[in-house]
DNA sequence: TTGAAAGCGCTACCAC
DNA sequence: GTGGTAGCGCTTTCAA
């Protein structure tokens, strides 16, 4: 009746290596191998030392999945992203896991391609895998699933530029887009643009808040806020289309601004295929940094905003919120700034 | 005598639904409602349906710690890079999650900041949550701490563009590295250049097969293999160093190749600062494509790889090797191939 | 301080 | 087909 183990294939398997083979060796109870390898107080030195010896020897090291079983805790936390392949997004998750593995947690990391019911299946098996803890830059706000797997389970919670309805218990870490956009919108009205052109991502927090920024700049001035708005993936065929669309429209917009750097080598493509000089016969802002951005010709004037400390901040938050369950739910709103370059200019007068 | 629940504090928690909650629900044995959810056969369409229904009720899902802990498989993988942040190594991330959650694996991703203890680290931390197999792009291919972790156990192993010595059991993800860059080298010298400088990282596969490359091409045309290398980190910082380094030098190198596009950055940076005109002045190659590297001004020449495949690739060879431990270890060689711009042109006479 | 024993939630064997 | 049961490797009481 004994348990059949997993057809060891004869292969190298050091020979399952567990807890009570190391109390035999050392000649000691279970419990005081458990006691010296948690770091439990009232193990004398002596037990210490004859434990770690047999357990060099026997070449043990903790089972985590058995610990997680029983602690009901297993010092892991997923996260759940739209593109791992963004660079915006690998920063950020490059950020979070500095801080996580630096707590001894680990990083159970899951693409949902943009997809929404892909974001609520991820959910759901990161729940059943018991992370202690979930990130998540999710590409909708208010997909049911989704939000049906999160109001379901206690599991602590840490929200990305995104804003989830109250029913959700969660925390925030948002970027101010709408400095950012507001110091390039007011800058291209300064230059003395008067139609302006703004591409964003679906109705999420950013793409609103932007939209909201060049609204005001707008009204500011006494303005009415008369501009076109795009919204549709952020990707670099769309930025070429809608460049394309709009260029060719009978009043197209003199600046535009980019609510994505993915959309920027489209729209560049389109601007160059017309043979167009940015900043002079179209401005143009690009939200998030591009590596090349300030060395192109002409330099990309960019809204910035650093990624690294978002995916830090998020990482630091659901840290307290594992270990605070109780204490109120927080936002942080981190800052973006303005970068102008020769890409936009005052535009052609005619 | 009962286990002390791990302090509930009187929050939420849907009162930890188990496999034994839903079995009284519906009346039927433990087994039975394990068997219904793991698929196994013989079960009877009223057994599974009353124990889907009760399932239902009490919000059942299995706990796929506790199927871990009895299966003796995780279900998930563990991936450990030296940079997250870096577009290239997110997007073989991305490729590699792809087809692994496709396969029902979950990824546990891990950053070394390329520090060869670190990856050694890492690589037992994901040992001890029992995963099933391991993905490597560690820093080095030789740190002994690294070794040894990888040597004392069976899991299986898919090594990244590095190359481990053979006493360790691995399959292997290459890029072929010396073809894209020896069609660069050749282009070079077709044009005329005779002094080349490459900026390798270090001494890790892909650094000596470009080495490698350059040398041949030099030799194919008979001539004697003498060109600039600099091995170093692959930042644009370094590249700006390196490049301005070179560039003071009494005989400066008239075409440079960079082995790795966080250089491109930094060595522009500094050609730009000595006003120089690429592909007139001074011939470059980046390794690696950058987004508006072909929109730049001049279009920057790159040697080209499909990074999202490789990261499949690996991820194939893994889910390959956990299905099969016996099977000859095997590996993978990816293409690369050189894609012509205008920064490379003949040298200036003079 | 230490050992024994119960049990975390599940699977897979056995007998019926 | 179905239920009972042992045990995956560990932690944590309780008693000594």
């Amino acid at each position: 009746m004994a348990l059949q183990r997993p057809q060891t294939k004869e292969k190298k398997i050091p020979d399952q290596t567990g807890i009570r083979q190391v109390a035999k060796r050392a000649g000691v109870g279970i419990g005081s191998v458990s006691r010296v390898f948690s770091g439990a107080a009232g193990v004398s030195d002596q037990m210490r030392a004859r434990v770690l010896r047999a357990a060099e020897i026997v070449g043990y090291s903790p089972n985590m999945l058995a610990q997680a079983l029983r602690r009901q805790k297993t010092q892991s936390v997923g996260f759940v992203v739209s593109d791992i392949a963004n660079p915006l997004v690998s920063s950020i998750i490059h950020g979070a896991e500095a801080v996580l593995s630096a707590a001894g947690y680990s990083l159970l990391l899951t693409n949902s391609g943009g997809e929404p019911a892909v974001d609520a299946r991820r959910i759901r098996l990161l729940q059943q895998r018991r992370v202690d803890g979930l990130i998540l830059l999710p590409a909708v706000e208010d997909d049911p699933a989704m939000l049906a797997a999160l109001g379901a389970s206690g599991i602590p919670l840490v929200v990305i530029d995104r804003s989830l309805p109250d029913s959700i218990e969660a925390r925030y870490v948002y970027s101010d887009h709408y400095t950012g956009v507001g110091q390039a919108a007011r800058h291209l009205l300064e230059l003395g643009h008067r139609s302006l052109g703004v591409i964003v991502g679906l109705d999420v927090r950013p793409s609103r808040e932007r939209i909201r920024a060049v609204t005001d700049a707008y009204r500011e001035r006494k303005m009415k806020p008369k501009f076109l708005v795009d919204a549709g993936p952020l990707s670099a065929e769309h930025g070429a289309a809608t460049m394309k669309r709009w260029l060719s429209a009978p009043n197209p917009p003199t600046a535009v601004i980019l609510g994505g750097n993915q959309l920027l080598v489209g729209a560049l493509e389109t601007i160059r295929s017309r043979n167009l000089r940015l900043g002079r016969d179209l401005s143009l802002v690009v939200c998030d940094d591009v590596p090349l951005g300030r060395l192109f010709d002409p330099p990309i004037s960019t809204v910035m905003r650093d990624t690294d400390l978002m995916g830090q901040t998020a990482a630091r938050f659901l840290l307290d919120a594992i270990s605070q369950p109780e204490q109120a739910a927080s936002i942080a709103v981190l800052p973006t700034w303005y970068v102008p370059r020769v890409s936009c200019g005052a535009p052609v007068t005619r």
